[in-house]
DNA sequence: AATAATTATGTAAACGTTTTCCTTAAAACT
DNA sequence: AGTTTTAAGGAAAACGTTTACATAATTATT
């Protein structure tokens, strides 16, 4: 009954204090705690309250670097400020978090702010053992000089499709996003459909842009460089975008590839006190709440922010059970929320 | 020249390996990496050439067995949903995350759900040596039981002040937000001012009130429960909470202090047409782009989000270094943004 | 009754660092 | 020349687990 640590004070007890209170080894401890070999009913009593009686927990360094293994993976995102497009970063950690609570991990957040330097940085930090896997959205770039690290611990790439490397990822449909809204505009009438996107080059606005031109194409339609307008993804810019569509373009619509680019471009549309969708019919992107609050609500292309994360977390845990497994290439539908601005 | 470990395919070189390579002992290895003693020029020289010929990198969770600190902190946010609410903590987590980077840091990410037994779950986790400290942001609740656990790391508050307990915080200034709001309104010749809350018991709902009520006494207007409604956090409370201001009131302004209960009242208003500022004037909370992007753009009272995050993290960080000093309560101004809603 | 199989547990090495003592060699004093 | 000081670095313990191997006690088999 002597509580020979844990005095209340911060010392912290170990599990040889448990041992030796129970009248055990540390071995036997070890395995009661983690069920890793047959223990006597009588025992694990024993040994439990022990643990009780010293308030015990285990060390979760000690046991990570004897087992190799940390329960602990690291997420990498890309935000560079904390925009409206950081937070679909944030609420896919968000999501991930959540998932690997269930199975016992945890979560390592980082940011690579949109930069293939301090991405690199930052996966040197976590050579070190200390995750067991990677969760990422590469950032624009080459991204081959993952293969070495790659063999070391799983990596599962969410959202955009890395350069140069093979993986586990799991996407988005972005094509089939734009291809549905754009043929949606199509089928209400609207032939010269304006389109406002982030930077090419991201796996995103590129897939996206395809499904723009596709559905122009399949019904007929001329591609016009003119009705393109491409622009860092800022407030800013998406107001200086849609303004540049109104005043140099015939467009009756618009298509607007990206969230934060589409609260810009309402910012505009409200200034100049443009009726939609009587005078512009406008498809934004990503199904944030407030773009039901605008006047009148937007349709939007909804991306399934919450599946992202929990599969690629699932993917991951997967993955660490197997490493010889294929590799999976999941890709998630996104959705056309209908509403009223088109 | 002999690369013992680190054959390329993903076996790790381990100090022992560069000690041995370099021709000196692990323990001049260590302190060459650490620089915690005196080594000579040249044997240094040695022991880089080394390292960087096994493409050494120290293992860190051996590194914190040994040296019992982990570089690590933790993070207990209370996003229920990945709502706008959520978002708050998740850009002050992205702050967090950055600060800490810059005194190589990590950062752990976990949720309670705004409920104070799967806070206590975490923090159980927390309890074994995975983190050198805590910060979180505490759901409603007695948290004396964080007084045990705080003898043995370091906890910062945010946002809400814990009850049960004295340690170091940082808040936002709730009270003088929702008072100067109220004043504003006041100066602007509303008389009946509806007010919009989150559930009371968390502290910063119970500040905004006393606000509120405050700057409505100061100005010798009655205080009138009818005026005010609560409701849970979400869009459709907030409609609904909007609604029920205008059927059964006789508001010329409303002052809604929460988020996403302000988006909830903007679509209720876009709804039923009303003119704002004209017919109703609307202060809501959070400087969220959005706000900008409704019509009008709505005056908001921001809260400085960034700065609490950066604040919390350098809190923590000095804490660490000085266990004995002080609490600091560190109490942070929000600000009017004002825009054309009132 | 002797041996084999089974059951329940213990001993001690190992994980990869950091850190406390030591040791050696050279320089600086008497 | 003998002693002390300083400079540079090594040997090995320690951190708190997990786990490979060993052992003792019991039961089953012949």
């Amino acid at each position: 009954m002597s509580t020979i640590r844990d005095d209340g004070n911060g010392m912290r007890s170990r599990m040889k204090d448990v041992a030796k209170q129970a009248g055990v080894s540390t071995a036997t401890v070890s395995h009661v705690i983690n069920g890793t070999r047959y223990v006597a009913e009588n025992t694990k009593k024993k040994v439990y309250t022990a643990m009780k009686e010293l308030n015990y927990s285990p060390n979760f360094i000690a046991r990570s670097l004897r087992s190799n293994a940390s329960k602990t993976i690291g997420l990498i995102i890309p935000a560079k400020e904390m925009d409206t497009s950081g937070f679909f970063f944030m609420a896919v950690a968000h999501s991930i978090e959540k998932k690997l609570k269930e199975v016992g991990y945890q979560l390592i957040l980082s940011n690579s702010n949109e930069d293939i330097e301090s991405e690199m940085q930052q996966i040197n930090m976590f050579k070190n053992q200390m995750i067991d896997g990677l969760i990422m959205a590469p950032t624009y770039g080459d991204h081959s000089y993952l293969k070495e690290f790659e063999q070391q611990m799983p990596i599962v790439f969410i959202d955009r499709e890395p350069m140069g490397i093979d993986c586990d990822c799991v996407l988005v449909d972005n094509y089939k996003g734009t291809y549905d809204a754009i043929h949606l505009l199509i089928e209400k009438g609207h032939k010269e459909i304006g389109y406002i996107s982030g930077p090419l080059g991201l796996t995103t606005s590129n897939e996206r842009m395809a499904g723009y031109k596709e559905a122009l194409l399949e019904h007929d339609l001329p591609f016009k460089e003119e009705h393109v307008v491409i622009e860092e993804p800022s407030l800013e810019a998406g107001k200086k975008a849609m303004a540049q569509l109104l005043e140099e373009t015939n467009c009756t619509a618009v298509m607007v590839a990206n969230n934060i680019l589409t609260l810009g471009s309402v910012v505009t549309l409200n200034e100049r006190k443009i009726k939609v969708p009587d005078d512009l019919a406008m498809i934004g992107y990503d199904n944030y709440e407030w773009t039901e609050a605008t006047n009148p609500p937007l349709t939007v292309i909804k991306q399934p922010i919450n599946e992202i994360g929990e599969q690629a977390a699932e993917l991951l845990i997967a993955r660490l059970e197997d490493r010889e497994a294929e590799t999976k290439h999941i890709s998630l539908p996104s959705r056309l929320e209908e509403r009223q601005s088109c």
